[in-house]
DNA sequence: CGGATTAAATATAGAGTCTTAATATAAGCA
DNA sequence: TGCTTATATTAAGACTCTATATTTAATCCG
């Protein structure tokens, strides 16, 4: 009997470094160099600790010494302390925006900026051609991926994570019902294997979702908040944050909005972007020799972008459509917001910056149905931008929770 | 240079025993006396910390040794095995249902098993008189308290939690809007301050969403479901489950069903009781000399209960009222399901019994709106009693989640 | 230019946790 | 009584964090 002193890991001691590990990784995530006394601070660990754990990280390469010791630093007297700093390019994330019409991928660091963004033709508008076969569509948004990479000068060994959103709802797994709607088939044609091909972590998420996400980012502090995201171009859709958090179950079928039909003064789930343009060629056709800016176009050839320019220009018939599309919204907003009791209600997609003042008037039109003098309903300025910054926020996300691992290295 | 080794606790290494601590209770709570090879497989320890472990928790009072070692064990052979078991009575809860017409309250223990139950009436059913002053209110619940635990033969010093459920929106402080609706304020006059009298810990919460908690405890294992709760009686409220835990923002507003007023065939958040009253009415004015069971009541003093009794019995007039009950509860269950996403929504409330058939017709009827074939419309078979058994669970919930400061011991 | 001052980094000891392995204990069984 | 079996107890090892003392790297000032 004797020496077996025995080896092996001490068990769950290792947890708590870990633990530690993470919580320091975060509070620099993205943020200015930090000295160890800052980090004291805000964790409540002690320095020997800290530098212990700024040292393995700046092994595994989340971080980096940074030279500007005392410049920053309020204090002049003293040993300069060391500066850690976070390593925004430890490896790269690519968010898609699969839409219907384009799409469009972006690299962007691990701040979330982007250093690359590259967009390519899907089932051009207009055409009346079948929809992109699947095989087609992958290939396009592999295209799209490589052309966003070569132009920030990357490869696809520096990247760690891929996000692609479609319009489609998007269960938990990634994957789109299917049989149920060719549409969503089409759109979403099993894009979770994608990042399989380069080894890259990969997620699907629906579009609205993640247009909520980047929203969220915008909001950062006020973890408290609810809000909804309604995509309005041509389909409606909603992403739903609640208490800073977004909802989503196994099925992925949060925010469809077919449920609209039965809300009176709706009746569809058709977007604004689609009413605009309905009602503007009812109405063209109702007043042939209309006069004003709206009169330029034929009915056929109307679009919403028509509408909204004339409605700019204090074209009658435009204001008043502008003002039908306001009462749409409102009674979309008093379901939401009635129901979950919302903060905000923000609306997005690409034609959202002419909705400002929609906007604004559906959140005068909605107290004669709900008290609810809290809420807002905005315009957002991300505009077309919102779904793809919520795939590179949700990409950056990903990378950000299962961060300790072994270090960056994909 | 020398000894002053230093004493004071060394940081979060006890965290770490905090943690397992709590995981162990966990494992054991309201569950059957367990040995400590079980607990090694449940939770990845070893036999010498589970035992440790083990043996703080019986000092602090949570767990006490079961002397039936050998009977319950699989084995025969060997020495046998210590089994420690939960102390379900290691203290108690008060559940409060402070309905508008009645104060139901309920002892029970940390199994959340009812020892004591009673009753007492406040606003009776009927009569015109103005609701009850909110001292009175706060009076007759601290009464039906009382009762409780003297049927259940114990003290204020035995109980550590008290939750009161009320038909009002209450934020996450316990408070209901003030000044808006008086009836909110009367419902919910401060009574979270109650529970400070006798040094308990106290919630308040709305009725739906308590009534939902209730459901979530039977549906226990099925960690992943998402559903409503709809309370039914004279107005209409929900509450709503996602992947397994309760929507709540800091407003509390979520699942007031106000907006049903835009949907087509709702028009109104009252309740399916209060429809039920109110169409047999009509029904009856229209045809005075009704000669089914349902003509036995005059339309001045027909109630939901003489409808569904006369529906049982086949009266055609109540089955056409029943009918449309089930029509209203389709669409009120398309808004719900079509944009969360539900896996099933359930009828609750005293009525819930009388209304299987509604449901089940709903779910038939709901087709013809919203495809989700996965959904299930059901009446709760927890009926009058889900709004208290809920308040049960959120009291030892809150038990459970703070657990380990210190032991039971309020 | 060298010492005083200052604030941070490093080194060392201490306390706490878990695991591992060895040892002791309490039964049944032959 | 002794063997087998399964558990409880104990002691040693590894790892973590904290707390204190010591060293280091700068500035300031005479």
């Amino acid at each position: 009997m004797s020496q077996t002193p025995s080896p092996g890991p001490a068990g769950s001691s290792q947890l708590i470094r870990q633990l530690n590990a993470q919580r320091v990784l975060h509070c620099m995530w993205g943020r200015e160099p930090s000295t160890a006394t800052e980090l004291m601070h805000a964790t409540g660990l002690t320095r020997a600790t800290i530098l212990t754990l700024c040292r393995d990280l700046t092994e595994q390469g989340w971080l980096q010494v940074s030279e500007n010791s005392r410049q920053a630093g309020q204090y002049t007297k003293g040993r300069p302390a060391l500066r850690y700093a976070f390593r925004e390019d430890a490896c790269h994330v690519i968010g898609v925006d699969a839409g219907l019409h384009q799409v469009t991928a972006a690299v962007a660091n691990l701040r979330g900026v982007e250093i690359g963004c590259a967009t390519r033709p899907s089932n051009p508008q207009g055409s009346d051609a079948p929809l992109q076969p699947a095989p087609e569509r992958r290939r396009t948004i592999l295209d799209t991926i490589d052309a966003a990479l070569a132009q920030a000068g990357l490869t696809h060994a520096d990247v760690a994570c891929l996000v692609i959103a479609v319009p489609a709802p998007v269960d938990c797994s990634g994957h789109s019902p299917k049989g149920l709607n060719e549409f969503w088939s089409l759109m979403n044609p099993e894009l979770i294997t994608l990042g399989a091909e380069h080894g890259w972590d990969c997620a699907v998420d629906n579009d609205a979702n993640l247009a909520a996400l980047a929203e969220l980012d915008l909001a950062s502090g006020a973890a408290e908040d609810s809000f909804a995201v309604i995509l309005s171009g041509e389909r409606l859709g909603a992403g739903i944050v609640m208490d800073g958090s977004l909802l989503h179950q196994s099925r992925g079928g949060i925010g469809e909005l077919g449920m609209l039909d039965l809300v009176q003064g709706v009746e569809s789930s058709n977007g604004l972007g689609w009413w605009a343009r309905h009602l503007a060629r009812e109405a063209l056709k109702q007043a042939p020799g209309h006069s004003g800016p709206l009169g330029a176009a034929t009915p056929e050839e109307v679009t919403s972008e028509h509408v909204f320019a004339a409605a700019e220009q204090g074209d009658r018939l435009a204001l008043e459509i502008m003002d039908q599309l306001a009462d749409r919204l409102a009674r979309i907003c008093v379901v939401l917001a009635g129901l979950l009791d919302l903060d905000r209600i923000l609306v997005s997609g690409a034609i959202a910056p002419a909705l400002t003042d929609v906007a604004a008037r559906a959140k005068h039109k909605l107290t004669q149905y709900l008290y609810a003098p809290w809420l807002r309903i905005e315009a957002s300025a991300l505009g077309a931008d919102a779904v793809r910054r919520g795939a590179i926020r949700l990409a950056v996300d990903r990378i950000k929770d299962q961060a300790l691992p072994g270090g960056p290295a994909a």
